[in-house]
This record gives C-alpha cells, sequence and structure tokens, in this order.
DNA sequence: ATATAATTATGACACTGTGTCATTTTATTG
DNA sequence: CAATAAAATGACACAGTGTCATAATTATAT
C-alpha cells in the first residue's frame, strides 16, 4: 500500500513511477531488481520513493493490485455466468491472464511476475490466492459433477487445478505459439477431468 | 563445478565449506544468501571462495548434486522394480525427498531449496528434471493402462504429475505433520488416476 | 640441500546498491 | 505574508560484491 503522499502527487508523476517500476520489474527477476533504476528512470530522488512506499515489495505488490483489480470478485462473476463449472473457471482465469498481456511491456511483466511464482506460494498474491477464495465461495462452485466423498475432497481439487494452471501460465510464456500453449493447457484439463488411466469405472 | 584446487582440499576443509555453505542455503532463499557469510562460517579467504568456486550458482548446484545423486539412474531402477508404474514412480521419489531430511539442519536446507522452485523452473536442476528423463525412458514406462491417444499425452501426463508432485513437496514443509501432507498427495494422485468428474466412461 | 617454478591463500580495493535523516523546498492556512 | 505543515532531496554510513597484486606454501629439478 502506497502512503497518502503517493496517492496525492499528480497522476503524471504517479504514472512515471509505475511505468519505470513495471520496466524494471520486467527486466529481471524481483531479487534482482533495484530501487535504484526505477528512481533514477521516474526522475525522483532516493529519498522520496522511501516516502512513498515502504519496500520494493510494496511497491510490486501496487502493480500487482493494478493490473488483477478485485479477483474474488471477477471469480465470483465467472462462476455465475458459468453455471458453477469450476474447470471453466480456470480457462477463463488462464485466457484472462494471456488477454491481459495487450503489448510487449506488459507481456514481459507479467512473464516475469509468473515466471517467479515460487512453488510454495509462500509471498505476494498470498490473499488473492483462488484456493482461498474458492473455499469462501464454496456455494457458487457445482459439485454434483465432481467425484467428492469427504470433506477434504474439494479442497483437493481446487489446489490440483490452481497448481496445473498456474504452473501452465509460466510454461506459456515458453511456448513458441499461444496457441500451442493454450491446447497443452487444454490436454491436461482433460486429463484432470478424465483421468490418466483408462477403463475408470470398470475397475469399481 | 567446483575446481580441481577445490577437489584438492583436504576432506574436513571441504567439509567445513560445504556445512557452511548447507547452513547459509537453508537461512534464507538463494537470492539473499550471502557468500561473506559462508566464507566467514568456514572462515577461509574471500578470494579463495572464487578460487574454489564460479559464483554462489556453482556452490549450490554442487551441494545438490552432493545430494540427489545420479537421478536419471534412481530413476530408471525404480521404474524397473514398480513393472514401469509411472504412479508408484512419482509417489516413491516424493518419499525419498521425505526420508532425506533425516536431520533438522538437512530439513531447513532442502525446505528452502524446494519452497524456492521457480514455477518456470528455468535455472538449477533444469537437466535433471523428470520430464526430460522421462522422454529419454519412455520406453521403461508401462503405457497400457495410460489413456494415451496422441502422440503428445505421454508428456502431457508426465507434466502433471511432475507438476502435482513438486507441488506437493513443497506443501508438505506447511503441513503440521507430514502424514496429513501425504494423505493430501495421495489424494492428488487419485483424482489424476481417475478423474475429479464423476462417470467417466457413461459419457461415452 | 636449495634454487626455481607452480600452486594456493589472502585481504585491501573499487564498485554497486541499500535505507536513513537532517536540511531545503514547496504548499497551505490563518 | 508569516507561520506551519507537507514533500523532496542527496549525502552518509553500511553491507556485500568480484578482482587482483602480493604473500605463503608446496612441488620439482638439479
Amino acid at each position: 500500500m502506497p502512503t497518502d503522499t503517493f496517492y496525492n502527487l499528480p497522476n503524471s508523476k504517479k504514472e512515471k513511477i509505475i511505468k519505470a517500476a513495471q520496466k524494471e520489474f520486467a527486466r529481471v527477476e524481483f531479487e534482482q531488481t533495484s530501487i535504484k533504476n526505477i528512481v533514477e528512470e521516474a526522475e525522483i530522488a532516493r529519498g522520496s520513493f522511501y516516502q512513498y512506499f515502504e519496500s520494493k515489495e510494496d511497491l510490486l505488490k501496487y502493480i500487482l493490485e493494478l493490473h488483477t483489480g478485485d479477483i474474488e470478485n471477477k471469480i465470483q462473476r465467472i462462476l455465475i455466468s458459468n453455471n458453477g463449472d469450476i474447470f471453466s473457471l480456470f480457462i477463463d482465469m488462464y485466457n484472462s491472464m494471456l488477454e491481459e498481456c495487450t503489448n510487449e511491456s506488459k507481456f514481459k511483466f507479467f512473464r516475469r511476475i509468473i515466471e517467479n511464482i515460487k512453488t510454495s506460494q509462500g509471498s505476494i498474491l498470498e490473499s488473492g490466492k483462488p484456493e482461498k477464495i474458492l473455499e469462501k465461495n464454496k456455494n457458487l462452485v457445482n459439485q454434483t459433477n465432481l467425484r467428492i466423498k469427504t470433506e477434504e475432497d474439494y479442497k483437493t481439487i481446487i489446489r490440483i487445478l490452481e497448481s496445473i494452471t498456474i504452473k501452465a501460465m509460466a510454461t506459456t510464456f515458453q511456448f513458441k505459439s499461444k496457441e500451442e500453449a493454450k491446447k497443452e493447457y487444454y490436454r491436461e484439463i482433460e486429463f484432470l477431468k478424465n483421468g490418466i488411466l483408462k477403463n475408470k469405472e470398470s475397475e469399481a
């Protein structure tokens, strides 16, 4: 969260800072970015930065929120329009991430952010994790056609979908074409839906 | 790869350096570790470090190899003993990772490493990725009971299993008990085997 | 044994980036 | 137009980096 001082800044100055930061965050992974580069690019004094933001993390969080908006709200809307289909939800999220990358610089920025999400998801985005949001909004999800037997199964399903989707987002940036990447993701979702093993029911 | 100079060092000195490095790598995530701390703990001169290793990355790679050994070989052995069952393979890998954490310091070290694997898997471990090894050793995998239709399906299955397993390893460290974590992982594998949707075959 | 060469060890050095803070500049208000 | 509050500034002390000339050690040849 930036300080009031930052919010009070004239828009042009705010935008200049945001643009400089995005450029820096797109350049290298988070740990390698430097505040020095940001303040130089934005043409503000070093001390001013600390008057606007607590830290580099603070700034990144702010910029991410600028892009993602209210994720919970978005998820709710998608779920309602999809009749609670959880697979469509994740596919929609995946696609809307791709659509966010409208120009070269946004593409680079998102690429850097998503590729560097840690397996453990410790830090940033924590509160906006699909897992937590979907736990809260369980009632919006149509569970009748899901293989849910125990209390824990719902959570497990969300975790699987989340892992695969985030991973797919990251690898999308490495594919030659977006189309190929999409196909791969859809293939993965199909396996999740129907299972990797043949003859599922005949075992029973 | 350390230099010959390093390999020629008396074992006690080598061990002291490795121990110091492990401690530092366990302390904070890779980007935050400092060579300064390592050389101080190991009681060697700063310059000496650079005579032994090219960089911090170099050192970490070396230490990881010390722990993991030849992964390809391991995978081959497991596959043969499991009659090519790909699910058992991943479960075995998961469990053997857990078993590696015999004491507190190893636990901390592994935790740090695994939690900080990037979604995109860019850097370290690249060559030892299960995906690549299993592509090479396709013939050892029993594919008869897998729902493989097209050429790409095999790769997709491996990717899914790999994502879920790595993610499970990472979250294992956050669970209260190892037993609970294992149960969650097994539940995930069951979903992958049989699918999240009910009535798979009846659709056809 | 000892001169010579090769290997290994050392820490001072120049550099880059960090967060702070006393001071200056600009804006607001009575 | 003071007086006061808010915002901007960059010098400063720190911490860590990789290098390199020099010193210490070890190996080799005579």
